[in-house]
DNA sequence: AGTGTCGCCTGAATGC
DNA sequence: TGCATTCAGGCGACAC
């Protein structure tokens, strides 16, 4: 389940095999995935690849023609390079093909569809319906202890669900929400505008720091940003609390048996995990 | 405007 | 064994 470290990984690894190249044909398998995929989608050969980025969780594929190719993962989406001479056969969710001039293929599969794939005019990417109302870059400096205080403080919603909220801040999807939360010692079911200014600075700084030690992992776990298969992106995560119901949580100290371990909760018909001790 | 709920979609895991 | 049900979740749509 890519969230923002994955998708900051799958760019490091695009980086390195796109910039430069030009694309000989982009094969579409479907009409499209989330929403159906731009007729000009298929109509890229000959444009060259300038450069990658990312913005939130999708990625920005940047294309001579001042245009901008926009991906994302959505829950079940992967990117996996294929040096095969433009041979790959599609399997069963590849739904689209980037043919590079090199004999490269980057495949997108993704078995849900929960993903997209768009094209943008590049110097009106910030207007596009899906980056017109995202909050800052988690990393960037504007998130701030003075910018998320200001932002709670009319928020009545569970802290958890706040710090979800893309107008909040971008890129922090449920597993990072819970790990946070539980490195600042806060209750995920605390209103957002109770939760107190120290807690508050803890929370931004710890978003900073689960966020930047997820991408550090996926940067030392693959060679190259890229696996031996040619996936991109996916690596092993060592968690806190996340899925660990029942279990022992980071340094935990508890017997069990006597708190239960980690508890499981439902939030907005998500999963959330908290240590009762710790996050009291 | 803020908040809460639902649906999209498939495959893995679980239940009977 | 095999079929049905549940769950996973990013994100928009929608209702209140």
């Amino acid at each position: 389940m890519p969230e923002l470290p994955e998708v900051e990984t799958v760019c490091r690894g695009l980086a390195k095999v796109l910039p430069g190249r030009s694309i000989r044909a982009v094969k579409l398998h479907r009409d499209g995935m989330r929403f159906p995929f731009p007729p000009a989608l298929g109509k890229l050969a000959h444009v060259k690849i300038t450069g990658i980025d990312r913005r939130a969780k999708y990625i920005l594929i940047r294309l001579g023609n001042d245009q901008t190719l926009i991906v994302h993962l959505g829950m079940s989406g992967r990117l996996v390079i294929h040096d095969d001479n433009n041979k790959h056969a599609p399997g069963k969710h590849d739904h689209m093909i980037i043919e590079l001039d090199n004999g490269v293929s980057i495949v997108f599969n993704d078995p849900r569809r929960f993903g997209l794939a768009d094209l943008a005019v590049t110097k009106d990417l910030e207007d596009h319906k899906l980056f017109a109302h995202l909050g800052p870059e988690p990393l960037e400096k504007e998130f701030s202890e003075k910018y998320l205080t200001d932002k709670l403080k009319s928020k009545k919603i569970a802290i958890k669900l706040a710090i979800m909220d893309q107008q909040v801040v971008v890129g922090v999807g449920n597993i990072y929400a819970s790990e946070a939360l539980f490195q600042s010692g806060i209750d995920p079911r605390r209103a957002a505008n109770a939760v107190k200014p120290a807690e508050i600075k803890k929370l931004v700084s710890e978003i900073k720091a689960v966020l930047k030690k997820a991408i550090k992992a996926g940067g030392s776990s693959l060679r190259d940003y890229v696996q031996t298969d040619g996936e991109l992106g996916y690596f092993q995560h060592q968690f806190s609390v996340y899925d660990k119901e029942g279990q022992k949580c980071q340094n935990c100290t508890c017997t069990i048996k006597k708190t239960g371990g980690v508890q499981r909760i439902t939030q907005g018909a998500r999963s959330t995990f908290y240590c009762p001790v710790k996050q009291a």
